[in-house]
DNA sequence: GGTTAGACGTGTACGGCGTATGCGTCCAGA
DNA sequence: TCTGGACGCATACGCCGTACACGTCTAACC
């Protein structure tokens, strides 16, 4: 019958009490492991460099934020403030939904090790906003709201999907040191041994057919415009 | 003017030349890693914990596997064996596309540690027999092949997307050791107190009015349809 | 106003990790 | 027959997350 400490992170998050006053909190250490996230990548980011860049010991820091693991809650959330989401909804719900998978795309890029940790949604302050944005922007189209879940969803999660293999790209040069020019020299004479060995017409296709050096944001904007032209024929048949 | 070992991992699988006869090779190493992540979650992953189950020193892998980054890409290569692509393209570019999302999110069921590796497209057998298949599906539909990638990314960026987010939810099972009403259980009181304090309206709406248990079967077959949907509409309209 | 429970920051230590390096051993090609 | 290179291994280094015990400071209580 003891009193458990809540288990979820945002009912844990304490303020002053009785005791030394506080020379860190989690907010300032949130802080600091993101910009060490963004500066050094993900694989850089440890209790003790975090402690190091804010002149305190390691375990300081388990005093606010518990474990590794809730600190990546904490890191995810804090970024999900950085969406812009002024003017949302429009009431045009296809422009709306269009900037919300944007909006999301871009925080991915300034972000890049979002995408490396694998998530519960998460029931921070910012993910609760986005979650209310982004279903009132599918309100008032006469679908219930498993429907209303699916257009939003549907929409994220090809966004999620394409931007986590543009990501794959940036880490791999980030990891290697190899920006993807260097890539293509590397892999090029294999590619050649294999076009020439194997039957692999798509392969040889796609090598000497394909746009040379396609612009990402012109895809993204391509293949979207794709899957927003599949939810609208949900809009008007509710199931 | 040295003779570099080729940087691409597929052109330095050696076979058996001078010296010792093997005991190891880089097949069973990353069929011994693909089963430890299986049974113990991608985080039991070492080169230790390998060693041990193949009754061999730690060190011995690096004989055979470079470094754990390029055993990380055999591992993903080695998975996408075991897509089924039996009958595909069977003429019926839909047909073959969903069956194509389907497999891959099969396969992320049966080894729900693939998405937390970011990887730039691999080189390898498997993967390359993918693509080639994939393509087949799209073409002779009078598309040019930048058309057919988008097609055929597009349905797969989406479930990607789809199934990270499934398999965030398993692996926070797994890590926490807590079922999802386990969860619920845990995240209740915290959320009644959201929705007594905060306007929070399309929240309550999700807890009140969705789907008590939707079968993610059922919902990804959903959204896929949508996404089909929307890439039919490019068709006959090559750019 | 004195006392004290509890918050705070820290030092030490443990068991794990990836892998660089150097060493004996064995065998195919010379 | 000789030998260079492939093979497996033991040791060691510098990281990692974090359990635990400790001294210190202060808000809350008598």
């Amino acid at each position: 019958m003891a009193d458990e400490p809540p288990p979820v992170i945002w009912a844990r998050l304490s303020s002053q009490g009785r005791g030394p006053v506080r020379t860190l909190d989690y907010a300032a250490i949130t802080a600091a492991a993101i910009a060490l996230a963004d500066e050094d990548g993900v694989d850089a980011v440890s209790m003790r460099k975090i402690a190091g860049r804010m002149d305190h010991s390691p375990m300081s820091l388990y005093r606010h934020v518990g474990s590794k693991d809730d600190l990546t809650e904490l890191m995810y959330d804090a970024v999900l403030g950085e969406l812009d989401l002024t003017g949302i909804p429009s009431g045009n719900w296809r422009a709306d939904v269009a900037r919300l998978a944007r909006e999301i795309r871009r925080l991915h890029h300034a972000h890049p090790w979002i995408a490396r940790f694998g998530h519960r949604p998460t029931l921070g302050p910012n993910a609760r906003r986005f979650l209310e944005t982004g279903l009132a922007c599918v309100d008032g189209l006469g679908l219930d709201i498993d429907a209303m879940m699916d257009l939003l969803s549907t929409a994220l999660q090809f966004t999620r999907g394409f931007v986590e293999q543009e990501l794959g790209e940036v880490e791999a040069q980030r990891r290697t040191g190899l920006d993807f020019a260097g890539y293509q020299r590397q892999t090029g004479p294999f590619i050649s041994q294999l076009l020439q060995e194997g039957e692999l017409p798509y392969l040889k296709r796609l090598i000497i057919e394909a746009e040379d050096a396609p612009d990402p944001d012109v895809v993204f904007e391509r293949r979207l415009a794709m899957v927003l032209d599949g939810l609208t024929a949900r809009i008007g048949r509710p199931s």
